[in-house]
DNA sequence: TCTTCATCAAAGATGCTATCTATTCGTGTC
DNA sequence: GACACGAATAGATAGCATCTTTGATGAAGA
């Protein structure tokens, strides 16, 4: 409407002068490159960004600045920007997580977070025994009995909302600040993993006294008991995923 | 000296035309956030540090998309640039961790890599037995080889790069991603122990038997000994860290 | 009359565009 | 092998658009 300039409409953007252009381009070649679309090697410049998403240098620029900050890409003068390999790629940008699990590599994606989680958890589990406040160490408990009810009364969906507060919460109260900042990932991990059915139909009753036994052992202070009980959960995903 | 322009000099920055004035100005700004000097809450705006550094808008804004990709800020219309809180940062982000290790915060980003390190490299032991190439095994034998020879003769420095390339090497060969991404990190920790003369001052026996066994493990394909053996190395960290 | 609440306008900041100069570095030519 | 050309990013500047906070104003009610 009030837009006044905007010179020649070769190519208008549909959205107008389209606020949050940016994320929408970022976003763009993000998954373009996390999907394997972009191959490593392949160039692009500004101007063709520009011309591709309608927007200006600047925007054009600083969405190449976040994408090198991840290192999906590095550019280079008289270059242009480059699409970086994967090996150089910030796994842990929750972006790029994202966007991996979105694309058709989600496999790949898949399996290193639950690795990832079958190494966190248990650490976290003696973590949180020894340094969660009274209040988590409780809700804790309280979280397990969720569990079992929800478990045995079959709710699966009430339970994997149970399933992934308890880790969650574990993962925050466990007084490390990296192992915090996996709190989303494993909340997807779980999500997927009950999408796909891989989770029993019915939670064995086995992991539901493993949850509880984690539970007691952090409220008790009792850090090995509390990893240990925590492998215990995980070694059915690790059976699962063929890991044993 | 060929700085031809550079106008209305009301504060000229010492460094000529400064090229790489990017990565200069988002290493200032991310170390005052990550070493606290900038609180949480603490406002920035674009023209502030445009006068601050010497810098145009443009630089300004990619500098602040930047940090704002890696969760140390958010930037609001009329507010300006806001400090996130210090737990919603990417922690996992090379540069952050490589600024809030050189910060004075050093301890709490050195125990949590420590027990992140505690974490993944039993499980990674685990992946390389599995999953390792046949050259990826010999070498790992190999090194543990020259860690007994090292730490026997009483060579620390050496040790220390041989122990790190032993570590690293593991994590590369396990066929995770995002244990991979972690390799810079892990030899930050254990040059950071030889310095801080955390190491004895001779390797136990103890640990250099447990790394040869982890070799072997992984060359021959045992998992759950790799696994093992690993956590043995590490519960000497656990012990001196007070995680036992 | 005083207080409270809703409404509206101005200001202050970023979002985005457009355009310019400087610098670098790969490539082709001599 | 040296050198010139050109393509591309790096950086600077100016300006309009947009959003959102804040404060002022005015009306309704106690």
């Amino acid at each position: 409407m009030s837009t006044a300039t905007i010179q020649d409409g070769d190519e208008v953007h549909d959205g107008g002068p389209s606020p949050a252009a940016q994320g929408r381009v970022i976003e763009a070649v993000g998954v373009a490159i996390a999907s394997g679309e972009l191959v490593p090697g392949t160039r692009l410049t500004l101007e063709g960004l520009q011309h591709e998403y309608g927007i200006s240098r600047t925007v054009a620029r600083d969405t190449m600045k976040v994408l090198e900050s991840m290192n999906l890409v590095y550019s280079r003068r008289r270059v242009g920007i480059v699409v970086q390999e994967p090996s150089l790629w910030n796994v842990f940008d929750p972006n790029l997580v994202r966007w991996r699990l979105a694309s058709d590599r989600r496999d790949l994606q898949y399996s290193s977070l639950t690795e990832l989680r079958i190494a966190v958890e248990p650490i976290a589990a003696a973590g949180a025994a020894r340094r969660a406040s009274a209040a988590e160490r409780a809700q804790l408990v309280s979280l397990a009995a969720d569990l079992r009810r929800l478990g045995e009364a079959g709710d699966l969906q009430a339970f994997l909302a149970a399933d992934i507060a308890f880790h969650q919460l574990l993962l925050r109260s466990c007084g490390n600040e990296m192992f915090r900042a996996l709190e989303g990932m494993i909340a997807e991990v779980l999500t997927s993993r009950t999408r796909q059915g891989l989770m029993p139909f019915k939670p064995r009753s086995e992991a539901l006294q493993a949850h509880e036994a984690v539970a007691t052992a952090v409220a008790g202070g009792d850090t090995a008991e509390a990893e240990r009980a925590m492998h215990h959960i995980l070694d059915e995903v690790r059976e699962a995923m063929g890991l044993r």
